[in-house]
DNA sequence: CTTATATTTGTCAATATTTGACAAGTCAAT
DNA sequence: ATTGACTTGTCAAATATTGACAAATATAAG
């Protein structure tokens, strides 16, 4: 149930010697919220990747990165065709991103 | 807006010769919804995925992987750090395969 | 141009999923 | 047994997804 992104903020809380009330505060949410956050239970919304990064001093798209990848491997993670799609949305990925960032 | 999985169905209902409205009957849909899977504007079940394979003689996993491969692109496509994170998920599908299949 | 058929667009209500909040639970230390 | 930190379970509200339909736009044929 635990992904990488939890894992690590919890641990960067504690490594920061905050509680999770006073955490949660901070993002105006609940201590559950909090607590299922860290756990894998709930997904963090991307604005509070942010506020988790500038808590703790954490490099924003550290954060970033394993926040997206947990969300990738929700999508993955029961198909055997797992590792082939991810090359292909690799490659077009690739190839969109050559004409420069629209939306 | 097009994507990888409904320009492969649609390419594979044109080259076995069939309309919109028989391929919508055959999987109890109406011709709007396909119109749509087709141009990418709807997703299509893992079931319909299937259906989609067996109707056009066309292999399971290629029509997965090209279905699976739009809903990862999906979550990444805004994102800077879309690379990085598909690497990071990449690792923990080989790490967590190890422990044989649950679920 | 008019008709006929294929596909697309737009809208909407029904359904499903996600979210936030709360009460109550466990656990550890005192 | 009380306190403090965290977790679990539940629920309704907010959001998103879905399927169905009517209407619009092609496309093709006469």
């Amino acid at each position: 149930m635990a992904n990488q992104f939890g894992s690590k903020i919890k641990e960067l809380r504690e490594t920061n010697g905050l509680l999770q009330r006073q955490v949660a505060s901070q993002l105006e949410i609940d201590t559950p919220m909090l607590s299922k956050i860290e756990r894998g239970e709930r997904k963090a919304k991307k604005e509070q990747v942010l506020q988790f990064a500038k808590l703790y001093k954490a490099d924003n798209n550290e954060l970033l990165t394993l926040w997206l990848a947990d969300q990738i491997y929700d999508v993955i993670k029961d198909e055997d065709v797992a590792s082939k799609a991810m090359d292909v949305a690799q490659e077009e990925l690739k190839i969109k991103s050559k004409r420069t960032k629209k939306k």
